[in-house]
DNA sequence: AATCCGGGGAC
DNA sequence: GTCCCAGGATT
């Protein structure tokens, strides 16, 4: 028996670390570090009463501005959702006022926000409230946990944040600051860890403190225990801390690193309208299911990589089968954009479309263009997957922008082709 | 447990 | 460029 410590194949930690991270939770729970837990507890919340920051749903304890608020701040910052708060809240002032409104409206208010599944499933838990809890946020927390998109952290801040209940809200920020402080070297991407947390939370909160305590915990985590270099010098907690105290506060937390994106080259077709179509452009909405579910933006598709005609085709065939006839493709511009998962790089072709006549003589010269089948004329049970998948198409107007909810490259790329076309009309 | 789902800011 | 963020649903 080695009296060294060795090292574990997986984990790259010491046996000791080891030992100490099985029983990590155990570790904090117990009495010997009951002092420490009482300080931490103690001088958080006299830092977050005087330090605390002005929010707007901070501004009133409503049930329904906490969990937008919550919706909204996840994945994405303070800064960013403020505007979006405010103007979500003037559109639908009332639980039932969400639960009524027409999806694509609750949609577009989220323009540019991202993961546009949590707007879609807002307003579904908004109607499971109307219906079942007569229109008022449930302080349950089965019936909480039951809205659609509430998921242990959302539910936790609804519960706490809202009704004062000793709940445990464990999110990013409230993973790194409990990593630090009390050196857990556990990987936070594991959802054992947040569960971890979870059980311990309960513990801290100071007795009918569990609003305070909870927010005081991310507002830490979002102004002073920063990822990258947090500002321990003005920490409030600093003298316990076990994370500065090793020198480890730079390491911790733990992470397991995301995959890189996948890249993907695709092609795009911004296609401008004549005739009765002038001043438009053709856009076409995304299936209701997957990436970007149901959200507009401009013909694409896949690149195959090798041979730029072979793309092209394949744009021309989809234009072909709207019964689409155009003038030739030049380059206008390239784009990027990041998923969490995809990286895609965008060439972006611009063609105008041609008037009937044109089209007409086209198409009696024989060659150039294909003369497409109407839709109408497809055989039903040919349509229908198209029609189910949610699929539509139209021609848009700057000023039609203002209705219906495109992702922010395609946002980006309108915006540059319609900002392009008002310096040229000067 | 792994993958899917956006976007922006800090560094 | 890289990393990270006030996560949840789906498989």
């Amino acid at each position: 028996m080695s009296s060294k410590p060795k090292m574990d194949a997986e984990t790259g930690k010491t046996d000791q670390a080891n030992q100490a991270s099985v029983s990590v939770w155990e570790r904090i729970v117990s009495i010997e570090a009951a002092e420490s837990r009482e300080y931490f507890s103690r001088e958080l919340l006299v830092w977050y009463d005087r330090s605390k920051r002005d929010l707007p749903w901070r501004r009133h304890r409503d049930p329904y501005f906490i969990w937008v608020s919550e919706i909204m701040l996840q994945q994405t910052r303070v800064d960013t959702v403020i505007p979006y708060f405010h103007r979500f809240i003037e559109r639908f002032p009332t639980i039932r006022d969400l639960a009524e409104a027409l999806q694509e409206d609750v949609v577009k208010m989220w323009e540019g926000l991202g993961y546009y599944s949590r707007a879609r499933n807002l307003q579904a838990a908004a109607q499971q409230i109307v219906e079942l809890h007569d229109g008022e946020m449930p302080s349950e927390r089965e019936h909480v946990f039951a809205l659609k998109g509430v998921g242990p952290y959302t539910a936790g801040a609804i519960l706490s944040i809202a009704f004062n209940q000793p709940e445990p809200a464990v999110d990013g920020n409230v993973m790194r600051v409990l990593s630090r402080y009390f050196l857990i070297e556990d990987d936070i991407a594991k959802p054992k860890t947040r569960i971890g947390m979870e059980k311990i939370i309960p513990g801290l909160i100071p007795e009918g403190r569990a609003s305070d305590f909870n927010q005081a915990l991310m507002e830490l985590g979002a102004l002073i225990c920063t990822p990258k270099s947090p500002h321990c010098l003005i920490c409030p907690v600093m003298e316990h801390c076990r994370g500065r105290i090793e020198g480890m506060e730079r390491e911790l937390p733990i992470k397991t690193k995301a995959k890189k994106p996948r890249p993907e080259q695709r092609l795009a077709i911004l296609l401008e309208g004549s005739g009765e179509h002038e001043g438009r452009v053709l856009v076409r909405r995304r299936p209701k299911t997957g990436l970007l579910a149901s959200m507009w933006e401009i013909p694409h598709v896949a690149a195959a990589g090798e041979d730029l005609g072979v793309d092209v085709a394949q744009l021309e065939e989809l234009l072909e089968d709207r019964g689409l006839v155009w003038s030739p493709m030049t380059a206008y511009m390239t784009a990027e954009h990041t998923f969490s998962h995809i990286h895609w790089t965008m060439k972006v072709l611009i063609a105008r479309e041609q008037p009937e006549v044109l089209a007409q003589l086209a198409a009696e010269s024989g060659v150039p263009y294909k003369v497409a089948v109407p839709e109408s004329a497809l055989e039903p049970e040919l349509r229908f997957d198209a029609e189910d998948s949610g699929e539509e198409w139209r021609w848009v107007s700057r000023e039609d922008m203002r209705e219906i909810a495109f992702p922010n490259l395609f946002s980006h790329i309108l915006n540059t082709y319609f900002a392009d076309e008002e310096t040229r009309a000067k």
